[in-house]
RNA sequence: GGACCCGUAGCUCAACUGGAUAGAGCACUCGCCUUCUAAGCGAGAUGUUGCAGGUUCGAGUCCUGCCGGGUCCGCCA
């Protein structure tokens, strides 16, 4: 049960008895009406717009509506009070008992408090990470992976049936580059090259990728296939060396996500997709829509490459669907862009039956946005939906100091580095206490710090001093029963103190938290709303350093004990309800 | 030149997607530990929400135009 929901059915009951009693009109329209804690809380407990919205369809002044509802809401179930503030808004006063009530419903229901139906089980694919495999993730795609995978855990949370999936880059150049380093570091192993040929080289951009990660699986090639590739030309060793460069890449990406907590559903290849033919139908059939055309694109304005020159290209009416210019999907050398098996691939993914797709970038692909979009209507018919969340640069710092990095030396901070400094949680965390479209800065020295600007810090804390409190619970209240399902029938009208009260009021605020997070895709609410909880459980503590009488466990009151205690249960699994979503373990213990 | 994102307190950020007097942390001052973790809490004040218009009962939020910052801009993925 949740609180607003009641409480805006019963408004809603009041305004149709109200109409089939002839003084409102029939026909009113009722979707913007929202029941909810008002920001201040001398306005009561739940406030309603109502009569504000119904004002003008109704042809009314918004104070006489809001009479009208004062005049039958305020015999409602649970409801102590109406009356009507400001503008016209119906400011109500429950029962405590309403606000009581959320805590046995809490304890009854664990951490799957909060989840909802509001999705249907309406599938829903979320693709993220998608990284080349060319080497180890690095700090840039952790944000889009934790990102990814927080939102992919809150959709699960709000009923929606996810699929977490993995783009795989596998038929571009870059592989083929890949592959030449790959076969470059295998003589290395073999001791035919020496690691100064491959600077020398590398310096003189001969071979790409030359960080030091290759080494292993050069290693492991060389053992298993002694020098079998040595003395063959490099068409014969492209393609085996290429598939076994991907492969051991993909294994190495497959583990730093495992270090993080993250396995996707679903890899796909887009080689397989080429080599499948998939590409050619997907553009073959935006052909017959008449959506292809061959012409000759303009130069970009202002900014003109050097070596610009006209050529007519297979191009895409993505102008038609809301972009800027048309697209190519083919090169001068007519082999498909990117962009072409990226339609291709989003055409799969719909055929698969994903209506809704979800994909995660980085920011330097804001760009791309409204040329996917526009394929993904085209190819759709437009009954598929495509939301791009792009995740903005996470800047690095050491006790305010900017860590740099320079991926020429291939030397970039790695996402293991990250999670070897801080820890898998503290990452995760942190990367979610930032909107996805505005930057990061991630400071090893803060993260770790344990303050109240440390948000990580914060809430675990709060999570280990409830559970501090039950490991007296123990001591204080001998042979009593202190599990969930024997609290939740604990008497909590004795946790009648406004602070309780309004712990009671944030904790019903959950499930549409939840909701609210995952109709936005935005999962950084959650942390947000679980800093708040944790805050408001610090203040509610100290309460009890100053007036004994708030102490949570006292030993001559067993009763109120309980009540407090479910209570204070009740927060510890919000939060971790919440941590949960976010893929993070909750603490019982910080010291 | 164009597209996208951002602009809120000295700093870092919120604001329940259009609601009431725009809120937190940091920094600064003062106060709170014989008893559940003081790694915490309480009190104290800061704003022309970049600027100018518009939409309506009501705008930080939506629309238009400027200003400033970032990212990107045919055959790289």
């Amino acid at each position: 049960m949740n609180v607003f929901t009641v409480i805006r059915k019963q408004v809603i009951d009041a305004i149709e008895a109200e109409v089939a009693d002839g003084g409102l009109p029939a026909d009113l329209k009722l979707d913007a009406i929202t029941a909810e804690l008002p920001r201040d809380a001398s306005h009561g407990d739940v406030s309603t717009n109502a009569a504000m919205v119904l004002a003008k369809p109704a042809k009314m002044k918004p104070r006489d509506v809001a009479e009208k509802i004062v005049a039958r809401v305020s015999y409602a179930d649970g409801i102590i009070s109406a009356d009507i503030a400001g503008p016209g808004f119906v400011n109500l006063r429950l029962e405590p008992s309403m606000w009581q009530s959320v805590v046995s419903d809490v304890l009854n229901l664990g951490v799957t408090y909060g989840d909802s139906e509001l999705g249907g089980q309406t599938p829903v694919n979320v693709e993220y990470v998608s990284a080349n495999p060319t080497g180890p993730l690095h700090v840039g795609h952790a944000r889009g992976a934790v990102f990814g995978d927080a939102l992919a855990a809150l959709l699960a949370k709000a009923g929606y049936a996810v699929t977490k999936e993995f783009y795989v880059n596998d038929a571009g150049a870059q592989v083929e580059s890949l592959a030449r380093a790959m076969h470059f570091r295998y003589l290395e192993a073999l001791g035919k090259k020496s690691a100064e040929d491959f600077a020398t080289a590398a310096e003189a951009g001969e071979v790409e990728y030359a960080g030091d990660y290759l080494k292993d699986a050069a290693g492991v090639l060389a053992s298993r296939d002694g020098d079998k590739w040595a003395g063959l030309s490099e068409d014969e060793w492209l393609v085996p060396l290429r598939n076994f460069s991907i492969a051991s890449m993909l294994d190495m990406i497959r583990e730093d996500l495992a270090a993080l907590g993250i396995a996707h559903d679903v890899f796909t290849s887009e080689r397989a997709l080429v080599d499948a033919g998939q590409v050619d139908r997907a553009i073959a059939d935006l052909e017959k829509d008449g959506l292809v055309y061959t012409g000759t694109l303009a130069p970009p304005k202002g900014k003109k490459p050097d070596d610009w020159e006209p050529r007519p290209q297979l191009l895409f009416k993505a102008s038609e669907f809301g972009d800027d210019i048309d697209r190519p999907f083919k090169k001068s050398d007519g082999s498909w862009t990117y962009f072409a098996s990226d339609v291709a691939y989003h055409r799969d993914k719909f055929d698969r039956g994903f209506a809704e797709m979800i994909d995660v970038w980085g920011a330097d692909h804001g760009g791309y946005v409204k040329r996917m979009q526009a394929g993904v209507k085209a190819l759709s018919s437009d009954k598929g939906a495509l939301d791009v969340k792009i995740c903005q640069l996470v800047k690095l710092f050491d006790n305010g100091e900017p860590v740099t990095m320079s991926k020429r030396a291939g030397k970039f901070v790695t996402l293991r580095d990250l999670i070897d400094a801080v820890g898998k949680d503290v990452v995760r965390f942190i990367m979610l206490t930032r909107k996805n479209d505005a930057p990061l800065d991630f400071d090893f020295a803060k993260v770790t710090e344990k303050s109240r600007d440390n948000p990580v810090f914060y809430v675990q804390y709060a999570h280990a001093r409830i559970h501090s409190v039950f490991r007296h619970a123990a001591e204080v209240l001998p042979g009593q029963d202190l599990s969930d399902d024997a609290l939740a029938t604990a008497d909590l009208s004795l946790c009648s103190d406004s602070d309780e009260l309004a712990m009671m009021r944030s904790i019903s605020l959950w499930p549409r938290t939840i909701d609210a997070a995952a109709v936005a895709h935005e999962p950084h609410r959650i942390a947000f709303y679980l800093y708040d909880l944790a805050a408001q459980l610090h203040a509610l503590w100290n309460r009890g350093n100053d007036d004994a009488e708030m102490r949570f466990l006292l030993p001559d009151q067993p009763e109120r004990s309980l009540a407090r205690l479910a209570l204070v249960r009740s927060v510890a699994v919000v939060i971790a309800s919440g941590l949960d979503v976010f893929g993070v373990k909750p603490l019982k213990e910080m010291r």
